[in-house]
DNA sequence: GAGTTTGAAACT
DNA sequence: CAGTTTCAAACTC
């Protein structure tokens, strides 16, 4: 709305008019500039009233920025290459990037586009007329378009890449409507320049997350890319690589119908090239081509309306395309309700919990979407990071503990996003390290974080989930062998890993994903998995019969309570978090000493509602003799016992949250599922998969890094601003000791292990001095009072 | 990687 | 509600 490139681009126009050669072009030119003039005008204050709203659209922009400022270089160098191939158009492109670049040159740029204009034809002129703002550049579009195929296409490119660049910078709304006028160039080619020249200036302005932005643009760029222009492309490509993956994982995700709403306006492609996209994206099938188109109509949709109200200022056509914007934005939400689904959730009116929520939503997962967006598109890069990026959540799940650490770095620099309810930190769960996606997800996931941040928890652990799915469908195309194996290299990020269903078809408890209310995804090794966005109505279905048998089947098995504001609170003020099984174990022979017990799995101790047997939980045994009230000696014992003759990997674990506790920025490299996992439940091998969302779901106040670690997982069920404050506000019933032995013991236990004693549950037995830490290891009720608050919203 | 163990979930 | 079966994760080799 307010952001700082309107007043460049207003600033511009009127540059222009006033230079004395702007006078002499006009002069000149048999278009007279008044009607340009106008026209541009009108256009800035759509687009920018409009912006706004596109930029309420998510994430995605942020990140990006950066990255499309690196590929924009790219485009630059590139187009020569196509000019050459143009002959003429050569100087043409080559004013046009030289434009691009300098738009301080308005005498110029105004010359060619005059130039380009009249070899173009009228009607390219006046579009760059009305386009004032961007003069130079739209002239420059105008030639490539009407030049070669080649060089339109790319021109196309670079447009794309510089709308992307200004959607990083301002809002994501701007590319899309770059695109859509790229498509329509051929006939109205000079829009497209505007986007260029309004990018060039943004970019530099806005300084926005380009990273987070370019996989996003990187991904239309490369679908919109034709092949012709194989250079540029090489050049887009290389850096899009990753964002493609997730385009195409993206793609998967939306269902085919969402393809049929797409206008087929906007899907074709620039000069009636709808065929040179399908040709554009080599790697991509013609299938996914039109996915792609969608991805991108969605970013288009993003836009906002505004953009488009520009451009049907320019053609009668163009107006009646926003109804398509409007589908394509749908569309995106949708994918953004995937991610986000968690918090949407809450919305989703139904106790049925996540799996209404989960699944459905796009409307709700729109509203949502919007909010998100605004408060990304508003602020600076700290808003952008706010507004929730789709990416965000493949990247947690994708993200290996490498990249994840890299995200929480980054979230880290924000702070008070840290600060924040923290879920939405924990949402990224590291998981599995994939590959390219992961850098692109991680990024993404940094701007969801802050979207998180802003939102509040429950936008986090929603939008974990969420993009928990996403990557999971997008994954699970993959072989579920190779899934798995991932999950399980990806190592030790256990939290990526995911279910191995192969005859309940994820569609019963058995699948953690299902139980989990989340999609599966990639990292998914299931066969026959119907537990996919697909096949939504099965999933509900199912889910409310087995709700109907068990309301609470998909509440968290274990509820922690914790404070809100663990750090500062907690401390030993508050009464310890408590925690515990949903319903008890009934283990027989492991002792609950082995994660085949779901008290210890979730790093709770037993309570009397479990019906083990020979009870050794070290987290608490149901007789109660451990861990909390002394806080360190029982546990101890039970703690080395435990470790040496069950878990190694415990002490490990242990070892591995000293270490990152003590450093924090190591720490938060480390897998956000474990740390999560284990500054709640503590000792679980690092191989073993952090409990599931669902299983602990516990909203850390505390520490952004902390609570984003917990989130792991998110749980599509709980919303994390109405959980905490229901935890809070709301301990259970027996919990009180449970929690803190759960704390302490598990601390204690965790202290003998480790030298640097960091207990991970136990914040208020050692670590009543630091309270970051406490916070960390507060427990959050996740379970089933979350349920309900999932609704909500 | 395959096989075993385990206990929750589902079924009767 | 109890017993049995099914299932997939956890674990072991």
């Amino acid at each position: 709305m307010d952001t700082p490139e309107r007043n460049q681009i207003g600033t511009p126009i009127s540059k222009f008019e006033d230079s004395p050669v702007f006078n002499y072009i006009n002069s000149l030119s048999p278009i007279k500039p008044v009607k340009s003039i106008h026209i541009t005008q009108t256009f800035n204050s759509l687009s920018f009233a409009s912006l706004p709203s596109v930029f309420t659209s998510p994430h995605v922009s942020s990140h990006k920025e950066s990255r499309f400022l690196i590929r924009h270089h790219f485009s630059d160098p590139s187009k020569p290459e196509f000019s050459s191939d143009n002959g003429d158009k050569v100087n043409t492109n080559e004013e046009v990037m030289d434009a691009a670049r300098l738009c301080d040159n308005t005498a110029e740029l105004q010359e060619k586009n005059f130039d380009t204009g009249s070899s173009i034809g009228e009607a390219s002129i006046e579009p760059l007329n009305e386009h004032s703002n961007l003069p130079m550049e739209l002239p420059r579009t105008l030639k490539y378009d009407c030049g070669s195929p080649d060089c339109k296409s790319t021109a196309y490119h670079v447009i794309e890449t510089d709308c992307l660049s200004e959607l990083a910078g301002t809002s994501a709304s701007l590319v899309p409507f770059v695109q859509e006028s790229f498509k329509k160039v051929p006939f109205e080619g000079e829009v497209h320049i505007q986007g260029m020249c309004q990018i060039g200036p943004k970019k530099e302005g806005t300084g926005c997350d380009w990273e987070s932005l370019i996989s996003d643009a990187a991904d239309l760029l490369i679908f919109d890319s034709p092949n012709e222009t194989e250079a540029f492309k090489g050049l887009v490509q290389k850096s899009m690589d990753p964002g493609e993956s997730f385009c195409s994982s993206l793609k998967l995700r939306f269902p085919q119908d969402d393809v049929s709403d797409l206008p087929k306006t906007q899907l074709v492609g620039p000069l009636g090239s709808g065929e040179q996209h399908e040709m554009e994206d080599p790697s991509t099938q013609p299938g996914e081509v039109t996915e792609v188109k969608e991805i991108d109509q969605t970013q288009e949709s993003l836009a906002s309306i505004s953009l488009n109200k520009c451009m049907a200022s320019n053609t009668s056509e163009q107006m009646e395309n926003e109804p398509a914007f409007n589908l394509h934005r749908g569309m995106r939400r949708r994918c953004l309700v995937y991610e986000m689904a968690g918090a949407h959730i809450k919305n989703l009116d139904n106790g049925s919990n996540c799996s209404s929520s989960m699944l459905s939503q796009s409307d709700e997962m729109i509203a949502s979407a919007d909010k998100q967006l605004v408060p990304f598109k508003s602020g600076g890069d700290s808003s952008r990071r706010i507004l929730p990026g789709i990416g965000l959540h493949l990247n947690a799940l994708a993200t290996t503990s490498k990249d994840y650490k890299v995200v929480k770095h980054e979230i880290l620099a924000t702070g008070g996003q840290l600060s924040m309810p923290s879920s939405s930190a924990s949402l990224h769960s590291p998981t599995s390290g994939q590959e390219s996606l992961n850098k692109l997800l991680t990024l993404a996931s940094s701007e969801k974080d802050p979207s998180s941040a802003i939102n509040g928890v429950e936008v986090t652990e929603d939008a974990s989930q969420a993009t928990a799915y996403l990557a999971s469908e997008e994954f699970n195309q993959n072989s579920p062998k190779k899934k798995r194996r991932r999950l399980e290299h990806a190592g030790e990020s256990d939290a990526c890993k995911r279910c191995n269903c192969k005859k309940s078809k994820c569609l019963k408890l058995y699948c953690e994903c299902f139980a989990a209310g989340v999609y599966c995804i990639e990292p998914c090794s299931c066969q026959e998995c119907f537990n996919k966005p697909i096949h939504e109505d099965t999933v509900l279905a199912t889910r409310k019969q087995i709700e109907s048998r068990n309301p609470l089947a998909f509440a968290p098995k274990v509820i922690r309570s914790s404070d809100s504001v663990p750090d500062i609170v907690d401390e030993s003020s508050k009464t310890p978090a408590s925690a515990r099984h949903k319903r008890g174990c009934n283990c027989k022979k492991s002792s609950c000493l082995k994660k085949y017990c779901e008290c210890y799995q979730g790093g709770v101790g037993c309570s009397i509602s479990c019906r083990c047997e020979g009870c050794k939980n070290a987290f608490g045994r149901k007789d109660g003799s451990t861990v909390l009230g002394t806080e360190a000696e029982p546990e101890e014992e039970e703690i080395e016992k435990v470790e040496k003759s069950v878990d190694k990997s415990l002490q490990k674990t242990l070892i591995q949250k000293d270490e990152e506790q003590n450093n924090p920025d190591s720490a938060l490299p480390a897998t956000p599922l474990r740390l999560c996992r284990l500054s709640v439940q503590l000792p679980f091998s690092s191989k073993g998969k952090p409990p599931r969302s669902s299983f602990l779901t516990t909203i850390g106040s505390s520490s952004g890094l902390q609570n984003v670690q917990r989130l792991g997982k998110p749980n599509f069920l709980r919303p994390q601003s109405k959980f905490e404050k229901q935890f809070q506000t709301v301990p259970e019933d027996g919990l009180p000791e449970i929690l803190q032995g759960n704390n302490c013991s598990p601390s204690s236990g965790i202290k003998s292990t480790s030298p640097n004693s960091k207990r991970v549950s136990p914040p208020h037995c050692d670590f009543g001095s630091s309270p970051g830490r406490r916070s960390s290891r507060k427990l959050i009720l996740q379970s089933i009072p979350s349920f309900p608050s999932l609704t909500q919203p």
